[in-house]
DNA sequence: AATGAATGAGACTTCATTCAT
DNA sequence: TATGAATGAAGTCTCATTCAT
């Protein structure tokens, strides 16, 4: 009965993760002990080493988690959305990003943070990372695209460098919406909508 | 003996934090151990200890420095040039923000992601990066009430909140630098032509 | 399974405060270190750390014993014989303080003295000490009370007070015998005799 | 003019002493740290260490000073008054005690415990105390044998051991008054007046 | 598969003592 | 003589990981 058995692997597994993101999202990775996923998992010692060979694996895995929320997220607004223009396409994203942060499961952009200082020192979430916000970015300049295709932004500019800016505003509201505390979708809309051709 | 006493307990000070930046600019805060800063900065256990009180202290002292030194210059840049658009404020910004990075000392940007993960559960440097960054935007928000009082900035938005957009395209920058490798403040400000008004 | 693990928590836990105790009783509690109690009890750090909270958990557990000891055994003493006098009850005292004293593990009177004095500046030893010393303070009460009905104590006197000073000859006999030498049970019962009413 | 220098040495080796006393008294003599003395002593490292070899020999000094007072005044007593019972002898004493107890520099009394816990595992306290106790109770066996003397008390007794029971009282009236806090000369008095012959 | 007690390297920090000035 | 910054051995405790049951 191969089924049952990958459900129930899958079950601890995500049981793991969740245990460890709840850690990680109050404390970090760092001062996350595995007897703190252990405990929180409600799992065994050894039962936690059944699924992942060590906390780095582990770490990874949540990492990947968070960087791909937004990921996700931001997939779906984009594929419906169909006159796309960076300010909508913006406003849409960051409102999903506050949706996400606030799910009762705690603010999952705290983790997403830990993960971007990780990935300075660490291969495998710096691989994580290039990967997740490569493809995220990518849907940005994606729109970059489709505004050149009507019109609506300049032709000449490579569509990459449009991207990386619209990109580079995600980033820069959950940094200041963790550490200022003071932006909203709404206001970082009406400043976009101020700053934006 | 205060003059010789003052500059000699300065040079101190600055050549351990010098050791620990170095550290954690390779290794973060928490890979880097205080073994590692005492080896680095040529001084003794009891020497180091003589200078901070704790590791924590040592780590906020060079949270400090990183999200400082972006400030710091960035102030110098705001001073001078008169007739400020947001472009031209932006572009400046991030050639100093290379310049800095490229310095041979180390990419000290790299630190300030580590501070930023850091201010999730780190009440001293969540304060620290409140007070610098709040500053720091402070000075985005001066170059909108510039633009509004030039007529190139829409007068009717709050300034607070285009500040908030210009600011954020500082850690967007730094983050797609240090993760993906591929912005250059020429490529920034290309896609950032595009986009303002 | 817990009667087994109960019995083997036990096991061990003992096996630690035995082998602190052997430690205080050569080195006091001061110059014991977690390594010495590490290997004398033949554990890893992390087992004797599972077992108690910090080394002043440990010290506590060893005043606790050292302060017990004699109290334990005083109280068979009292509760058989019958008619006793304040200097059958001392006579009796003695004799099994040394009794205990000479016990093949080591002199545990010695840490009772380390006791005493970590009372002055720790609570918690302070605490055991007050409780221990009042318990067995109260026997040497009811010896005098005993004493008072039956005519051979002054009955105008409080039986707090003569319990004061039978109790006190007991740190006072331990203290000569552990620093000068050359009392014994005999010796004493000789003075006492010659001294009592 | 060795007069003026022998004084200064004098007065800083007391100053030193004092101060390791003060601090010993608060925190026992482990928790007192060299730093401790030096900024108690309002001197430099280097001037303690130009008087003391070593915070052992500093701990000898002072654990000679706590078993030293006692002795000194009781010396007063016992050459003074003439007629000298077990009783009176004791009485003078404890009070005497409790005088330097409560002097205002603080209870000195409480290093006298600490010394004899260190006189277990330390050869230099150990013979201090073994020589001043042994003086000290050379006075109560003094006092026995003038009570033989006198016919107050029994001359087929050993004076010597005699005064081990007298000495005894000592400790175990400091000890009650320092962990039990209960005793005075009036209350220890009325016990001995019940019991002594 | 699961358990969780045990391991032990290594982290942070202290403090008695020295010595260049 | 006096200073006090510096030394570095040694102390307490943690925690990722293993393995006998």
């Amino acid at each position: 009965m191969p089924k049952v058995t990958l459900e129930h692997r899958t079950a601890r597994h995500d049981q793991i993760v969740e245990a460890a993101r709840r850690c990680a999202m109050d404390q970090g990775f760092h001062k996350t002990t595995m007897a703190d996923v252990i405990r929180e998992s409600g799992l065994s010692a050894g039962a936690v080493y059944g699924y992942f060979k060590s906390k780095d694996e582990i770490v990874s895995a949540i990492a990947d988690q968070a960087l791909s929320t937004v990921d996700e997220l931001f997939e779906g607004i984009l594929a419906t959305k169909e006159p796309l223009s960076p300010l909508t396409a913006l406003t849409a994203t960051l409102e999903h990003i506050v949706q996400i942060a606030e799910r009762p499961g705690g603010d999952i952009t705290r983790v997403a943070l830990q993960a971007w200082a990780e990935a300075m020192h660490n291969d495998a979430i710096a691989g994580i990372a290039r990967e997740k916000y490569t493809h995220l970015r990518s849907k940005f300049i994606e729109v970059a695209r489709r505004g050149q295709a009507d019109g609506t932004v300049d032709p000449d500019v490579d569509p990459d460098h449009v991207g990386q800016v619209m990109f580079a505003l995600v980033p820069g509201f959950l940094l200041q919406r963790l550490i200022l505390g003071d932006v909203t979708p709404q206001t970082f809309t009406a400043g976009l909508t101020a700053l934006l051709k």
